[in-house]
RNA sequence: CGGGGUGUAGCGCAGUCUGGUAGCGCGUCUGCCUUGGGCGCAGAAGGCCGUGGGUUCAAAUCCCGCCGCCCCGACCA
């Protein structure tokens, strides 16, 4: 390819709406483009990258023995109404409508379409195991997309479903999955981490996310480095700590005018934050639960929802805050709460505490001394895990303190066992006639996500490093003279050579001053290279230097051994 | 959806407070010059100042509505 035949456009400053520095880099080195909030359209050499790592995903999905489909992605509401998901999915799918009014969604994912298909081919559990997968557009109507493609309203995924006689089969399905999601990020030049997760929307019992540790990531997690243990913050569990509060004296109520949040009514005591109870009122199903946690800590929202065992789980709105607990947010209790029948859980760590400073359920008033045993109705079996771990929390499996970092998530993988199978009772006949519903689990890539995260874990303050897998191009030829005969037709030469034996490679011919060409193969990052001009040829050859090398390291060989030398450098 | 910011040439920005015929840098085009890390000189093109209304002799600038984009939050009492 000759730069002035493809079509790259390359920035010299920072798009003046991006954030952070992958996403700077993919606009500047001319990868992809905006349309509008969440949505791209991928240039010339973004849409190389991108097919790339598509095709290292599939050549490992076909390894492990999945195989590839493509679904639909305009999906008849019925398959979503059969798993209730039309309903649950809320604002976050796209929906539309056809001329007859037919309901359609943009496929968010595929569980509910590739049940029902698979539900139609599969009679016997001789068709079984079977893992299908497809390369995708998905569709969703998120929050608030950012981050360049960190987080877009349409990105591309890859999806895989398997279908399996029993549980036990279904674990060796999840492993080849869990496998060969590492030989595919390995193979991207990333590092990616799997870590135990939340199940979330999609359901199911038990998942890995991959993750790539980066500042920029959306995702807290948190890792234990003495036994290996990481999971997602919304996951992570932590030892139950021991409460050896003493004994502490009546119950006192004290005024704390204006002081609403833990801040503030602790600066107005002089008092530690974890001397606090925070109590926080929520709206679970319908219905108001009393939580308390320490009053350093946050509520777990995922681990209380499965606490609660609750459909739906929100912050108690003021009206129901007042009428729970007889006071506004800010001088809430677990002591006497208006409503006498009032739920209230707390977080192991306040298991036998005492001394304690709570609200009042009283306006602009706290008690202290409070003895959550003595002084409670909290059922011995209302204290549970229900906070987000915190750096330096005890690790549950080996009792030594955990770090947490951020991450960027790029692959995910459940167990999903029956959920949708059942939903679709999607069954299959075992050897002894009996009628049994498949097991299921499906493994998701974010394709487009892992392009932006290759960036953001490669790179510098010059531009993009790209692993030569992944790469645009893997070699760039910087024609230095393309007025100079002999310069153009070697580097024409090297090209054709590069190219027969199945290197990418781009030739920049243009007529621009070097400085703008190195800065230009910088910034885009291609892994080699290898500049030819009239001076070097008279000097005795082209030089040829690894972008994740500096200057001092660059070689200068002879023309004959060029190609060699370049294919030795993309090693 | 709540809060904050922002919208002026392809890109990055100034001008807005204090109303008076729209500017800078980069990029683009022409010519000369230069040629190993975003050269230099000269010239040129390119803007309904997001959009709709209002105030005014006069609006990028003031007022009102709408829209787009970015950030934070959307539960931490």
């Amino acid at each position: 390819m000759k730069w002035t035949k493809s079509f790259i456009q390359t920035l010299r400053e920072d798009p003046g709406d991006a954030e952070i520095d992958s996403h700077k880099l993919m606009v500047r080195a001319g990868l992809m483009k905006k349309v509008a909030g969440g949505l791209w359209t991928y240039l010339p050499l973004g849409m190389r990258v991108l097919n790339k790592v598509q095709r290292i995903v599939r050549e490992e999905m076909d390894r492990a023995g999945a195989l590839e489909i493509v679904m639909p992605i305009l999906q008849p509401a019925e398959l979503w109404k059969t798993s209730g998901r039309w309903e649950t999915m809320g604002p976050n799918m796209f929906r539309a409508k056809d001329r007859a009014s037919h309901d359609y969604a943009l496929s968010p994912t595929a569980e509910e379409m590739v049940t029902e298909m698979v539900k139609g081919i599969v009679n016997s559990y001789r068709q079984l195991p079977v893992t299908v997968y497809q390369i995708q557009w998905k569709f969703r109507d998120e929050i608030r997309p950012r981050f360049g493609l960190m987080r877009s309203k349409e990105f591309l995924m890859k999806d895989a479903y398997s279908f399996d006689t029993t549980l036990e089969a279904a674990d060796k399905s999840y492993m080849a999955m869990f496998e060969a999601y590492k030989r595919i990020f390995s193979r991207c030049g990333l590092k990616a981490y799997p870590v135990e997760a939340d199940t979330g929307d999609i359901g199911g019992k038990f998942s890995h996310e991959f993750h790539v540790l980066a500042e920029a990531g959306e995702d807290g997690i948190a890792f234990c480095d003495a036994c290996g243990y990481a999971a997602n913050l919304e996951k992570a569990e932590r030892k139950a700590p021991s409460c050896d509060d003493p004994a502490c004296g009546a119950m006192e109520v004290i005024a704390t005018p204006g002081a609403k949040t833990i801040a503030e009514v602790s600066g107005f005591m002089g008092v530690a934050g974890s001397a606090f109870v925070k109590s926080l009122i929520y709206n679970v199903d319908g219905r108001p639960v009393m939580v308390c946690v320490e009053g350093h800590r946050e509520v777990n929202e995922v681990k209380l929802k499965h606490f609660l065992n609750a459909k739906k789980l929100e912050l108690a709105d003021y009206d129901m805050v007042l009428r729970a607990s007889g006071a506004n947010a800010g001088s809430v209790g677990p002591v006497k709460p208006a409503d006498a029948s009032l739920r209230i859980v707390a977080d192991f760590a306040l298991r036998g505490a005492k001394g304690r400073i709570v609200g009042a359920n009283k306006d602009d008033y706290h008690i202290k001394n409070v003895d959550l045993d003595r002084d409670t109705s909290i059922k011995p079996e209302d204290y549970a895990d229900l906070t987000i771990v915190q750096s330096g929390d005890i690790c549950a499996k080996c009792g030594k303190p955990m770090i947490i970092k951020r991450g960027i998530e790029v692959g995910h993988v459940f167990k999903l066992g029956t959920k949708y199978t059942d939903a679709f009772k999607a069954a299959y006949k075992t050897d002894d006639l009996k009628e049994q519903v498949m097991v299921m689990g499906c493994y998701g890539i974010g394709v487009s996500r892992t392009v932006q995260a290759i960036i953001e874990q490669s790179h510098d303050g010059n531009g993009i490093i790209w692993p030569a897998a992944v790469a645009p191009y893997q070699v760039v030829i910087e024609n230095l003279d393309p007025d100079d005969a002999e310069v153009t037709r070697t580097a024409d030469e090297l090209e054709a050579r590069l190219e027969t034996s199945g290197v990418d490679v781009i030739v920049d011919d243009r007529a621009e001053r070097p400085g703008v060409k190195f800065k230009d193969a910088d910034l885009i990052g291609f892994p080699v290279r290898v500049v030819v001009g009239a001076k070097g040829l008279k000097a005795g050859g082209i030089e040829i230097k690894r972008r994740d090398e500096d200057k001092s390291q660059l070689k200068i060989v002879p023309v004959v051994e060029a190609e060699a030398a370049i294919k030795a450098a993309l090693v």
